[in-house]
DNA sequence: AATATTACTTGCAATTCGCAAGCAACCTTA
DNA sequence: TAAGGTTGCTTGCGAATTGCAAGTAATATT
């Protein structure tokens, strides 16, 4: 799991965002912290899609370099860690939705509830603020 | 090669949009057909970032089977082929361009033009629009 | 003191990637 | 109409990455 000075390719910014997160596991992660709450490693890798103990270990540590997410121990309970987004991560949550928006349109056996792209068409700028107020408030 | 039948990891739109554009290339392939107006294989192979021609013509195979993008050879220049963004490839043009201001923003080094991201924030709706009617003229 | 939890590493086989070549179909030029 | 160039691929192969299983170290619980 040898961190490679990461090469940049070019300068455009969607080629610098998926530096970040252009592979099929790190949105997912996104997805728990930002949209789902979640904390802790156990939590992480606890999600459907089962994502293997190095893969998520070495995600978390790019996720952590790139300046997206915050690592730090849980003072109630020396084995826990806890995970939590940076606002550059938090930035992250449009983009999120704007891709579970697209999801969900076009994927006929979407697990996404009904109301989720007519609530979000309708109003974007709350639903974003409602997942980052979340994030902010614990 | 071997196109492999896409095995469904969950039904969460987030991860249905990544089992098609999840990787570090297919995005920035989508970029050049719905940002760039690039139709041909070697305008999308000649982008800085320098894709290889088997993991192009790979990504071009998976997103017409995803039903992204449209392939159909050029009439006037039987060598050519013309890739097009069907209605749900254009439906992604708000993803990449929220991935974009993200990235514009994040990155000090960004590429992306001092106006863009301001022009974004103050007209979303407009920006997106202006992308996708110049790819139902043409 | 013994056992369980939590967050990871480590090993290794299998898949995928990326570079370089090759190739078939089509067009252009002489 | 023959020779050469262009275009959009495919093929081979070494290197890197992935994914599964099995550890392991540092706590916490009983």
């Amino acid at each position: 799991m040898a961190r490679k000075t990461a090469m940049r390719r070019t300068g455009c910014p969607i080629n610098f965002g998926l530096e970040i997160f252009g592979d099929r596991w790190t949105l997912l992660i996104l997805r728990d912290l930002l949209l789902q709450n979640k904390r802790r490693f156990q939590e992480l890798l606890n999600s459907d899609e089962g994502i293997a103990t190095n893969i998520l270990a070495d995600r978390l540590k790019r996720l952590e370099a790139a300046g997206v997410i915050d690592r730090s121990s849980d003072p109630a309970d020396g084995r826990k860690v806890i995970y939590r987004a940076t606002e550059k991560g938090v930035a992250l949550v449009p983009v999120l939705l704007e891709i579970a928006a697209w999801g969900a349109t076009h994927d006929a056996k979407t697990d996404a509830p009904a109301d989720f792209v007519p609530g979000f068409k309708a109003d974007r700028a709350g639903t974003i603020a409602a997942f980052t107020a979340r994030l902010r408030d614990d």
